[in-house]
DNA sequence: CGCCAGGTGGCCC
DNA sequence: GGGCCACATGGC
């Protein structure tokens, strides 16, 4: 059992933001999968408590070298922003293992969360992210899935090439969290081309580059942010130019400021049916 | 029942 | 290149 303090973190905000769908509540805690372990942990007040991970894994996974007022103090005065950043501004952007991170987002077409989760977990108990146990389309469309079983098949083929099912060696050596963080993420260093997978589009590659990859500038734009953008800000872009729109405005840690305005605005806005009897 | 959901690919013009 | 539409399945 390891034991570790955190500032201005938290778990449960990080965990189930929904940047990350491998665990499951456990006890007072979580039961995280992920990068070829398994672990528990849970949080009582700033005292993070874990049993099957090593403090410099988790340090690195849970980007507890990360700070969020220094990262918040990067980006312009913005009300709507302030807001999100109150509510949820003690998630941190995991570092996630590319291949589970595409497998996770190949699964969000037209879904939601709660149900991206429910079919991460039957794929991961199904084929354990093995990408040669997960070339069986009808296999797979058993799951409840529907027409996202050929992305991961399409994906599966090209597992190799981007790491797939491999713990990565730069994570699990460890490496020294540093306060220089803020100047030493090189955006999207290093994402091999995700070009030709099915399924993989602006939205999807943009999850992967910033949930994986560390481009924290990339700003992926889904029906959340689109609703933030439009009803908030009054930008009212193709998709394309407010991926642009919203690296311009919050700068190289922009990734941070879609994911606060995502998980804020999923409870602040509302469903559909909400806003529209607002009106 | 009808509509919508962390989008994408394949058409049409 | 923008504007449609189907795509499986589940929740409301």
């Amino acid at each position: 059992m390891g034991s570790l303090r955190v500032r201005d973190f938290d778990l449960g905000q990080t965990l189930e933001c929904g940047q990350f769908f491998n665990w499951r509540r456990e006890g007072a805690g979580y039961r995280v999968q992920a990068r070829s372990r398994s672990f528990a942990v849970r949080q009582d007040g700033d005292r993070l408590s874990f049993e099957g991970a090593d403090p410099a894994f988790l340090r690195r996974f849970l980007a507890l070298d990360h700070d969020p007022g220094a990262i918040r103090a990067t980006m312009p005065r913005d009300r709507f922003l302030d807001e999100a950043f109150a509510a949820y501004g003690r998630l941190r952007l995991l570092r996630q293992d590319p291949w589970e991170c595409l497998v996770a987002f190949l699964l969000s077409p037209v879904s939601n969360i709660p149900r991206i989760q429910r079919n991460l977990l039957d794929v991961y108990e199904s084929t354990g992210f093995e990408p040669g146990r997960m070339q069986d389309e009808a296999g797979l469309r058993r799951l409840g899935i529907g027409f996202r079983a050929r992305f991961l098949v399409s994906a599966a083929k090209r597992a190799g090439s981007l790491g797939g099912g491999r713990p990565l060696s730069r994570l699990d050596g460890g490496g020294t969290p540093t306060r220089a963080v803020l100047a030493s993420e090189a955006p999207g260093a290093g994402r091999p081309s995700l070009e030709g997978i099915l399924g993989v589009g602006d939205k999807v590659a943009d999850c992967v580059s910033l949930f994986a990859y560390g481009d924290y500038g990339a700003f992926p734009v889904d029906t959340w942010i689109r609703r933030v953008l439009r009803e908030l800000y009054g930008v009212r872009k193709p998709d394309r130019e407010l991926r642009a729109w919203g690296r311009r405005r919050f700068g190289p840690w922009a990734g941070y400021a879609q994911q606060w305005l995502f998980a804020w605005s999923r409870e602040s806005l509302g469903g559909r049916r909400a806003a529209r009897a607002a009106c």
